[in-house]
DNA sequence: ATTTTCTCCTGCATGC
DNA sequence: TGCATGCAGGAGAAAA
């Protein structure tokens, strides 16, 4: 479940190897993902131009040109690799990307995604294009790049008369990005707040505090992932995963790490929340 | 307007 | 051992 932090270190992997350089061709191995794959303004966009950037906008990697940006999303279950030709595929391989990395030195970019949740888009233009495309119109906040205590307030501000569980409201992407449901467990267990209390209800002072955790838990985990990651050939964003310490998701009565009591679970819209009844409060 | 449900899909764990 | 079943969930559309 690639949240923020294992995009932003697919997103470091993947620049260092394709700013300053090209991608040369490009081969699908089917027309669609999620949604249908766009061959040709794809191709537009990124075959032949100079990569200019490679960076991240919430849970997608961006591939930046002078014709556009590559949008590249991993779904469930997505993942890109490098590999040494363009051959030695992986089950699931549905994209190639042939690459002439700054230094003339070619490598196989190659889009993995077993469950196909993941989507490969193009879109044409300036950062203006993009903002108004649909996927990024709406996209609230980026957690780490306000302070803690100015993403507090937004969630403060907009959370006001909210009925909806807090968890849910940390999940949806128009109020902050990047927060999946891993991290959402984590990030309420840090804060000691319960996550079926209504959002509208949760005083400033708990927001600061959840802010403050929201962006500690990412941060850490991304601190996890890149150790990973130094090595554009091993490119494993599935990694990071087993290096941070998990106090609640998937511990369904296990021991909380903390009081000991048995963590829970429980299922909101579909999702499936654990946490300490204990440690986490209305 | 907000919130929930449904949908996409495959791999894996479970149970008989 | 094999087969059916259910579950995992990001995000957008549809429904409530």
């Amino acid at each position: 479940m690639p949240e923020l932090p294992e995009v932003e270190c697919l997103t470091r992997a993947v620049r260092e190897v394709l700013k300053g350089g090209r991608i040369h061709d490009f081969s699908l191995l089917r027309a669609d993902l999620r949604d249908p794959i766009p061959d040709e303004r794809l191709r537009r966009v990124l075959v032949g131009h100079r990569i200019d950037d490679v960076f991240r906008r919430s849970k997608y990697m961006l591939v930046r040109t002078v014709r556009g940006f590559g949008v590249f999303h991993l779904g469930m279950t997505g993942n890109m690799f490098f590999e040494e030709t363009p051959k030695a595929r992986r089950k699931h391989t549905h994209a190639i990307f042939h690459v002439v990395d700054g230094r003339d030195q070619q490598a196989w970019l190659h889009f993995v995604d077993p469950r196909r949740f993941g989507r490969i888009d193009a879109v044409e233009g300036e950062a203006q294009e993009l903002g108004r495309h649909p996927s990024f119109a709406e996209l609230g906040p980026e957690p780490l790049e306000a302070a803690a205590t100015d993403l507090g307030e937004h969630l403060f501000q907009i959370s006001r008369k909210r009925k909806a569980p807090v968890k849910s409201f940390l999940m949806d992407q128009r109020v902050v990005v990047g927060v999946g449901n891993i991290y959402a467990n984590e990030a309420l267990f840090r804060a000691g707040i319960h996550p079926a209390q209504a959002a509208g209800a949760i005083s400033r002072m708990r927001f600061d505090r959840l802010a403050e955790r929201v962006r500690e838990t990412l941060q850490e985990a991304i601190a996890a992932g890149g150790t990973s990651v130094n090595d554009y050939r091993h490119v494993d964003g599935e990694r990071g995963y087993f290096q941070v310490k998990l106090n609640v998701y998937d511990r369904e009565g296990e021991a909380c790490l903390i009081c000991g009591t048995r963590v829970r679970m429980l299922r909101q819209s579909g999702r499936s929340t654990y946490y300490c009844g204990k440690c986490q409060r209305h």
